[in-house]
DNA sequence: ATACGCTATATCGAGTGTCGATATGAGAGA
DNA sequence: TCTCTCATATCGACACTCGATATAGCGTAT
């Protein structure tokens, strides 16, 4: 019986799931997933940091100062274990709400 | 390139969608969308009742004062056409986003 | 009669998230 | 040096959800 808070921690999913291939800076993490959404979704730096600093704090990123391809500095985030279990734990709840949700639309 | 703000917008969603068949009340409402998710939503009254003065003050909705099953007063809620449209714009929103997100999460 | 429980609508305050705008800093290039 | 761009960060306004609580009416049992 999930209430319709979930919804609302799809941008920290999308976030968790852009660095799952490999740790990536914050930036870098808005472009990708603009990228893996075709365009679909677009992630503003007002909704991006508190997101990456939530995610942070609860364990499932940490970051390190680093470079960018151009030199510039950048703070580098990087799954953690917890992290991961979480992404998939976000990701079903995910197919199941969302199939849901869809079959509701689509009934008669 | 949608704003994650849409997501918020689902419960008004599942409200004008589980009324597409037809006018219902707050409680009724709330039920109908217990079951057309097969439990999978829980909508308590907070969030329940101001999301339908909010659709019901854009004029997707229109109510009128009656009796419920049980001899209740209960105020009924109704599509207006203006909410037929909305509610088609927005399932047909939600079947893009959806898919596009199902997708991101699976992309290896 | 009256006390209780259920249905039903409504509202409040706390917490949280998103957004646009803005600020800060640092490297690149002219 | 001056400017542009990348990159991180923060702020206040706004909106939404939620749990808790309030109000009211009807039915039923005591």
């Amino acid at each position: 019986m999930a209430k319709m808070e979930i919804l609302q921690g799809t941008l920290d999913m999308l976030i968790l799931n852009a660095l799952k291939l490999g740790p990536n800076h914050g930036l870098g993490v808005s472009r990708r997933i603009q990228q893996i959404t075709r365009g679909a979704f677009e992630v503003g730096p007002g909704s991006l940091f508190p997101a990456l600093h939530r995610l942070e704090d609860q364990g499932w990123l940490v970051s390190r100062w680093g470079e960018s391809e151009n030199n510039r500095r950048a703070k580098y985030y990087q799954l953690t274990a917890a992290g991961k279990r979480q992404l998939q734990a976000e990701a079903e709840s995910w197919e199941h709400i969302s199939l849901v949700i869809t079959r509701a639309l689509r009934a008669t």
